[in-house]
Formats: C-alpha cells, structure tokens, sequence
DNA sequence: TTGTGCATTCAAAATATTTTGAACGTACAA
DNA sequence: TTGTACGTTCAAAATATTTTGAATGCACAA
C-alpha cells in the first residue's frame, strides 16, 4: 500500500490507542476500534489480529468488552462462518455509550454515598460533643460541595445522554437550564 | 472520634479514591486528597502516612504528583519544620487544573496529529492509484470526524478553563456560542 | 559548622493488569 | 450426525504499575 495510506492509518491507529488508554480503557481495544475506524469494510478477528500483531485470545475478548460498549458493532457477512465488525463510527454515539455505561453509573453511587453521609451527619447530631459537632459541621460543608459538584455533572451528562440523533447535542444549554442554580459557588 | 464521623469520612476518602483511579490517577493519590479535604486542619506527611497506613516513600511521592496537579497545596506552619498540606477545595479549580494540565495536552496532540494526515493524504493525491484515492477518500472523511470531534471537545474545555473566578461556569454555552457549527453532524 | 529532623529518591519487592496459547465448546455445511 | 472451522475461556507468563524502606540529601536551629 503506499506509504502516505500506511502512515495515516497508522498513526491514527496509534492515537486512538493512546487516547483509548487516557480513558480508562486498555490501548489495545483503542488500537482495535482504530483499526476497524479506518477500514472502509469490516474485519475479522482473524483480520484484527494479524493487522495488531496479537494473539487470538485478546482479539476475542478485548472486541468483546468494544462491543459492550458500544463502539463497534458484529456484522454478517453471508457465505462466511467468521465474525465481522464494524466501527461505530458516530464519535457522539460512542461517547454517549462510554458515558452512559461508566461515568453515569460512577456519578450515581457518589451521589448516593454523600446522600447518605448527610443523613448519618443529622441524625447523629444529639449524640455528638461540642468539639464533634463541629467537626460534623466542617464534614456537611464538604459534603455539600462534593454533591453540588456531582449533581452539576450529572446534569451535563445527562444533557449529552438525552439528545436524539445523530451529531453533535444541538445546544447543550438548553438541556441544562431551568431548574439548576448557575449562580452558586462551593465557597458560600 | 464517633463512629458516625468516622464512617462518613472513611467512605467520603473511599469514594475520592475511587473516582480517582477511575479518572486515571491512582487509588492512593485519590485518598491522600480525600484525607485532606475531610481534614479541617492541615495535614504533615507523617499525618498521613498515619491515617492511611502507606509508607512514607508513597506519601511523599503521590503528594508530589498531587501539588503539580494542583489538588492541594503546601501550607506553612510556623515553628515547624514538616511540610503540612491542605485540599484545593474548591472542586472547580480542581478540575481546571486537571484538565488544563491533561486533557488539554491530549486534546492539542490529536488535532495535531489529525491535521497533519489531511496534509499527507492531500499532497500525495497524485501519486496514488485509483483504489489507493478510494481509501484516500475514506480516511479523509474518518479523519474530519475525528477533528470535528476534537474540536468540539477543545472548545468545550476552554470554555472550562476560561471561566474566571470561583465556583461553577457563569454560563457554559455563553463562552461556546458563536463560532461553533453546532448544527454539524458527522455523517454528513 | 554541626547535629537533627525531616523529605526525597530509587532499586527491589509486591501487586495488578494484560497477553498468550492450548484446550475446549459450538454451529454449520455436508 | 459428523467433521471442521471458527470463537471462547482460562491458567500461566509477561509486562506494567505501585509500594516499600534503606540510603541519601537538605535546611534549619543552635
């Protein structure tokens, strides 16, 4: 193939698998997706492997945590008893299936743990010393912010989750108006 | 100390620790913050070593790694002579930190390296067969998505980074508006 | 300047993650 | 139903990351 094609491809390839390790996901499944990216048809895992130089074994189980989440999809090819995918090659799809699956559920349980650290902090208060309760008091500023800051996370995600179609969210601020202080600040 | 304020700083440190190492940091640099920031006092190294039962070597180095993302910062205790820390509590600042630090730099190279494909494949135009101009084609458009996307994500990050003073962005979409097609999609 | 009390460094050890490949399972063509 | 061509699994090996603690460095009080 000629050197400019390889070249693209190649660093392509490589800069996904490097963004891919940056989110959290391991650069061979970044390396994957790249690799299907940039393939005008889709691939097999035998494709795959032998183009990344890895084992049968990875291919398997690294294209199949990519297809869970959602970036990249089987496609069947008639006449041919391999596996085929293809990439999902929507980048806001793809965002919203990472996102939705991982930093949502992440947003979620924190919300959930300072929810009940609130509840602990008040219903403890007639127990506690003059020196705990103030404590306890320094403890319900902190949590204060930490969940102001999440709720605030959890809207813009759920401003990028919600959005129909394709492309990019038509306006994000529209989503996220209403009913959420913008005023505020973690330093009352 | 009562069990109550125990158990809320406890699980507050465990899910900092958690978040931490979810946004690519490690466990312990995300407890070391934790401690901090549930601490209403400044904190020494020793102190903390202490509280989270690690050596000194990894306390000394993971608060290293803590300063330079701007997560906490030394504070001088008069008379003393160990280095005491306190949290950045301020969670925008935080994370302006961060992602000026980090995601920006990543976010700089893949444009890069994206723009200096499209000049590649341009300028070898001639040389290339008809198929090899086919898959010319195909990167190029693969490659533009790419872009819109990073560009998009840059001026989202901007906007962060921007926004002055404390607490949370005045308003997100003012600093986006524009100069942005946010009518784009990316399979056009 | 010296002694002391810290922080820092870094090589080795511990731990965690990822890959490999052989063994196994499965679906499909014949 | 059988043989085959594939995919999947998983324990062991390879690799990467993190922690440890002893050695070292540094600044300050005296």
């Amino acid at each position: 193939m000629h050197q400019d094609l390889a070249a693209v491809n190649d660093s392509t390839v490589a800069g996904i698998g490097r963004l891919a390790r940056f989110f959290g996901f391991n650069e061979v499944m970044g390396r994957l997706y790249g690799t299907l990216l940039m393939s005008p048809d889709p691939l097999s895992l035998d494709d795959l492997g032998e183009r990344l130089q890895i084992s049968k074994g990875s291919v398997s189980m690294n294209m199949r945590a990519i297809e869970r989440w959602g970036m990249a999809k089987e496609v069947w090819m008639r006449g041919e008893r391999k596996k085929y995918y293809e990439a999902e090659s929507d980048m806001w799809q793809v965002i919203r299936n990472v996102l939705g699956g991982r930093e949502m559920r992440e947003v979620q349980l924190a919300l959930q743990v300072l929810g009940d650290s609130v509840k602990r902090l008040k219903s403890a208060q007639d127990e506690l010393t003059a020196e705990e309760q103030a404590l306890a008091e320094y403890y319900l500023t902190r949590v204060a912010d930490l969940r102001n800051f999440f709720e605030f996370a959890e809207m813009m995600l759920n401003s990028l989750l919600i959005t129909e179609g394709d492309g990019a969210p038509e306006e994000l601020g529209q989503n996220l108006g209403g009913d959420f202080d913008w005023g505020q600040t973690f330093e009352p």
